[in-house]
DNA sequence: CAGTAAATTGAATTCGAATTCATTGATAAT
DNA sequence: ATTATCAATGAATTCGAATTCAATTTACTG
């Protein structure tokens, strides 16, 4: 391998500028250290002078921490809710932390970048793709903290930030059935995405417990496309004799589903929202809340889990106990113009 | 500072696990070097026990390349054109390079970033934030190549990968001058938005050169309710003898704006698009593909730019030469509902 | 003013892998 | 058999900053 040059002034030659050691340089750039003010500021100088800016890889070879978190997601994440990557990145910003991107394809690459996060020295990792537990104990040895995002583990020790899918889920069934629905269709994601099924569980679980049944489902895959596809076949004009009438309510476990089934109820199958049909999404993507659509879905709240995930993390690192490491944050239902989800006082 | 310990193996441990030197376990993990091809079997097998992995933080100090590139990138960036961080990534990780991330709140913040994306010994950088030449040479006296993403700089050494904004503008105004149209509106982006302003004064020149005057111009920020507000101000209802009559088109230089144009023309004033008013936008969001919006626009070629951008970068890093650095990628004009560009053979 | 404590400083070591250079062993040529 | 050639190997050095520990200076006490 060729040997390049750096041409960066180092320490040392901050130190000859300066006329002292080299481990005074140092400390001048600690901000606890044994140094005087007066020696500080003349390093300081100097260093400013030649231009002198400590080498942060050298630094993390001899301290053990190198300032990096790696930041672990698939291509699905960030088409899907693409405000995550960012606000992630500037909430770890703030916390003195420099987000390294490991972009996975699937999720069963999470393993592996996750050993090559560890292999690049990074402090800690956010993961917004699920991890086995062999893979996230490698981690754990070296003292290097997870925080999963929007994932869930078995390991109750592993520090989780999520949105209360959940909950937001069976308060959408709730309010849906006192709006006065009966009728359900569900369209959901992938089937071994673990947030979709997630949301879709309880969603149904609570329907079941309303006494609702009969719910049809449509196995989408997370894009616009698909929607328009499973409206096509779920509110397409039955037979005379149809063995069920059409679906009053379709519930799209992501906001890019919904589009797709509102497009298509509206566009291709004339029907009329929300008279005919109601739709209702999750995410609160931008596109859904324009005046074209007006999309009643549940908000998941980036940016507080964005700052958490970041918080836990510092923490972690800091030493600092975390007493309650699974955080669920709860979502917002909203209310716009594609499903009426009063009234409000009826609902559990 | 605490001295934490990383519990990781080292190529020593490797070593003597394994029976051989410490030069041995780190040839072993090199393509080519002097070993044999039964010892590199063993250390591999040694290695793979332990549960070793090259240290890349003590590699990169030693051989000065790190495998980062710094991606530096605005928030505006990621709001108007998400997708294009994520290919970036994927065509970095392509090339075997990770991108660590560098937010700025704004374009001045780039030439600390880029700074502080060099102490973190980054192998190059690429920048999807203005930088100034001063900034632009201290990366370049580091043999530390860098990439301008969608932004332009007088020295043109500097590689940069672009979308065509001045074709694509001009092109844009050709089109919709053959299609008939005669009195235009512009909606701006931010005054000091580079992007911006290019794509105005290219749409504006032609205009010009065809002979129209008298464009009605509204500052917006990029953002949709900025479009809604031009909208409302540049489409109102004129007075009974209002000094111009009402614009046949308006351009946005980003989609964004064009659907609150959209929005506020249809549903609050009640126009028809495209037959009272035609809008066109600029990048082709996906929300403007939709049944609900059809929008008109320039679709800019973020994939090729990505993977342009990335092999810039991986060929400054192997030294080869790069001929031509500069590298416009042609928009591609997309008709879709809000505006009509036909005919086409009339323009020019 | 001696004597001790505290504050600064510098020499030397450390981190972990890559690389240089000298050495060993093996193979081929004479 | 003998030398020349080449492939593998290991000891030692290097990268640049942080840290340890001993040495020095300074300030303060009685």
């Amino acid at each position: 391998m060729v040997r390049r040059k750096l041409n960066a002034p180092t320490s040392y030659d901050v130190a000859r500028h300066c006329g002292v050691s080299q481990a005074v340089v140092s400390r001048a750039f600690q901000a606890v250290s044994p140094i005087s003010s007066d020696t500080r500021a003349r390093v300081l100088a100097s260093a400013a002078a030649l231009g002198y800016q400590p080498n942060a890889v050298a630094r993390s070879l001899i301290t053990k921490r190198s300032g990096l978190v790696g930041v672990l997601l698939t291509e699905a994440t960030q088409r899907d809710t693409p405000d995550v990557l960012i606000l992630l990145a500037q909430a770890l910003l703030q916390q003195g932390l420099q987000p390294l991107l490991f972009p996975c394809t699937q999720e069963s690459e999470g393993a592996s970048a996750l050993d090559m996060a560890l292999s690049f020295g990074v402090d800690g990792v956010v993961s917004c793709v699920g991890l086995s537990p062999t893979a996230l104990s490698r981690a754990l040895v070296r003292q290097r903290p997870v925080v999963l995002f929007n994932r869930h583990s078995d390991d109750t020790d592993v520090p989780q930030v999520a949105c209360d899918h959940v909950s937001a889920a069976r308060l959408l069934a709730s309010r849906l059935f006192a709006a006065g629905h009966r009728r359900y269709a569900i369209v959901t994601g992938p089937r071994d995405a673990p947030v979709s099924t997630l949301r879709v569980d309880s969603f149904m679980a609570r329907l079941a417990e309303l006494g609702v049944s009969g719910v049809a489902k449509y196995e989408g895959d997370y894009h616009y496309e698909s929607g328009h596809a499973a409206a096509m076949q779920l509110l397409a004009a039955a037979p005379p004799r149809a063995p069920s009438p059409r679906a009053e309510v379709v519930f799209c476990v992501n906001d890019a589903m919904a589009l797709g089934v509102l497009d298509a109820a509206r566009f291709a199958l004339m029907l009329r929202v929300p008279s005919d049909v109601s739709v209702v999404g999750f995410d609160d993507i931008p596109a859904g809340r324009r005046p074209a659509y007006l999309l009643t879905t549940v908000s998941q709240p980036f940016e507080a889990m964005a700052r958490t995930a970041a918080k836990l993390l510092r923490q972690q690192l800091d030493d600092v106990p975390v007493p309650s490491p699974q955080v669920l944050l709860a979502g917002t239902l909203i209310e716009r113009g594609s499903a009426q989800l009063l009234p409000h006082s009826a609902a559990r």
